[in-house]
DNA sequence: TTATCTGGTTACTGCGAGGTAACCACAAAT
DNA sequence: ATTTGTGGTTACCTCGCAGTAACCAGATAA
């Protein structure tokens, strides 16, 4: 899940992308932004993640210092995540990519079969 | 290799995660940069990939508007790989991942099992 | 008594990402 | 005649990511 080889590497921009370079990982990070959220809360705001990939992705993300988990002993249990100084730090980065991607991102041309049919 | 569903979202950053949000595009836009590569170079510069993951990554970069192929009718044949304006665009927020991993990425700290045995 | 709520964990399983190795064209060099 | 250089493509196979379903505690509600 999280690339062994590229978090060894010498290269730090190497080991970042290890870290955060999947495709989960900005994806909760921007979802959690700067509220507390719940577990579930998560498992339900995030389309077609898995709760077992869900947990794991939250260890990484907690054992990387991106965010902080805060367990309430009660029953039923509790659990909410904050993002870090470090997580925080990060929200600008994921802003940058959204604004670089409604710039960039062409609409979808409609393929020339569909063309040709619709102009007929 | 791209997540579909991602590409299929009718949100923009998800779509845009499902676009870059692998491990190996950002390190390959990252290596291109500003300069004009070769294949073979890229083979050989980045540590790790298979020539057949390469070509593909490359495939889609390409058909993502992030770079230009330049095929030349030589023999033996040569092929160059340079950024489009859209994957220029890019380039600051590599940047300010590199930043932003200086920043926060702590050293790694020796285990205590490890600490005590040099402390003695 | 039984269901519900929450945040997981675990075992089982399948699919597909991705690695390996062989192969291609064709000119120039040896 | 054979090797080398270049940028792939293809078939084949394996490993592991990730999905599913079952299960857990234990208090509260119905």
């Amino acid at each position: 899940m999280r690339d062994e080889r590229f978090c060894a590497s010498n290269c730090p921009f190497t080991r970042a992308i290890g870290t955060i370079g999947n495709k989960w990982k900005p994806i909760i990070i921007n979802v959690i932004s700067t509220r507390t959220v719940r577990f579930g809360q998560l498992d339900s705001i995030i389309p077609l993640i898995s709760r077992k990939v869900l947990t794991e992705q939250l260890k990484e993300l907690e054992e990387d210092g991106l965010l902080e988990r805060l367990a309430y002993k009660e029953l039923p249990p509790r659990v909410e995540y904050k993002l870090s100084e470090k997580g925080l730090a990060f929200l600008p980065i994921l802003e940058s990519i959204k604004e670089w991607n409604c710039k960039y991102e062409v609409a979808l041309t409609p393929k020339a079969h569909d063309r040709v049919t619709y102009a007929q």
